[in-house]
DNA sequence: TACGATATTGATATTGATTATCAATAATAA
DNA sequence: TTATTATTGATAATCAATATCAATATCGTA
């Protein structure tokens, strides 16, 4: 199995342990949203609308408020994470790992979003929470401004 | 004066020069919203909401749309931040100076927000920045998780 | 396998924050 | 003072997200 194929896997191992745990259920259009979700939006930023449309050419009998409600469930299992990147549309993105962690370089010309991580970072937020007290859920870091293409001007 | 005074005057310099570089006009609305804000809310982050109730007191005739294009004005100027911390609700903070830079951790239970700085993580931002050529204009860091009240449950 | 309890779906209405519209008014420049 | 241009306040419109609800699907249990 590839790397690519095992990840996914757990996910869905993860989902439906919540899916049981929660006394949901597993339904035909929960699996077509995360597969949709999982083979195509890996290291992308897809806003609702986007998924809906896609998912809507190949299972056009799938509801608007469905893939609302689904991605929010992916983010309360903890396989996927919410952004928000200022343009007022929530944009979801599939949880990789721990050790693929990581924040947003977010050009404000032309939206290209380049992905960051950096230890020193990290444990310098794990040591300020700890000073203060704070038992943290997640966070997250982002910078605006200008790419190295548009800043040229 | 008192240094409180003093950064108050600075800012108002500031929006002032804003007004004038653009061609805008001061007017009454905006002298009561500017001193409505930056009295009562530096180093606080209220919503448009909040800030309109509090100066209906005063100044009944006040328009909910002008609170809001003010404070929208004074974002673009410099003088204030926009910030979201994930209720749906922009809210909006009085900017200090350069060495008051800080970021925010928010407890996703009572909803306290403690402030901190540090410069490891300031300086390891300007570094990423600079190896992927991006030009910062703003960056935000948020924590989100349980207080130490909270977190005790 | 069938039944009954419960969750989900899809269509649509509703909410809530923010923005646009516009006639009346106020501020500025000549 | 007048002409020009921006602002205001009230309200309508927009837009993303959520709630509602009858019909349907899922799942544990007999």
């Amino acid at each position: 199995m590839t790397p690519v194929a095992k990840r996914k896997m757990e996910k869905r191992k993860r989902f439906n342990d919540y899916i049981n745990k929660k006394h949901l259920k597993s339904t035909k259009q929960r699996d077509i949203i995360f597969n949709e979700f999982f083979n195509n939006y890996m290291g992308k930023h897809v806003t609702v609308e986007e998924l809906y449309e896609d998912i809507k050419k190949k299972s056009p009998s799938i509801g608007f408020a469905t893939v609302y409600r689904t991605l929010k469930l992916f983010k309360e299992s903890g396989i996927a994470s919410e952004r928000n990147f200022g343009d007022g549309k929530a944009r979801y993105e599939p949880i990789r790992s721990e050790a693929e962690h990581h924040h947003h370089m977010i050009c404000t010309e032309c939206g290209q979003i380049v992905e960051f991580a950096n230890m020193q970072i990290e444990s310098c937020l794990l040591q300020i929470a700890k000073l203060n007290e704070f038992n943290v859920s997640n966070h997250k870091l982002e910078i605006y401004g200008l790419c190295s293409s548009c800043g040229k001007d």
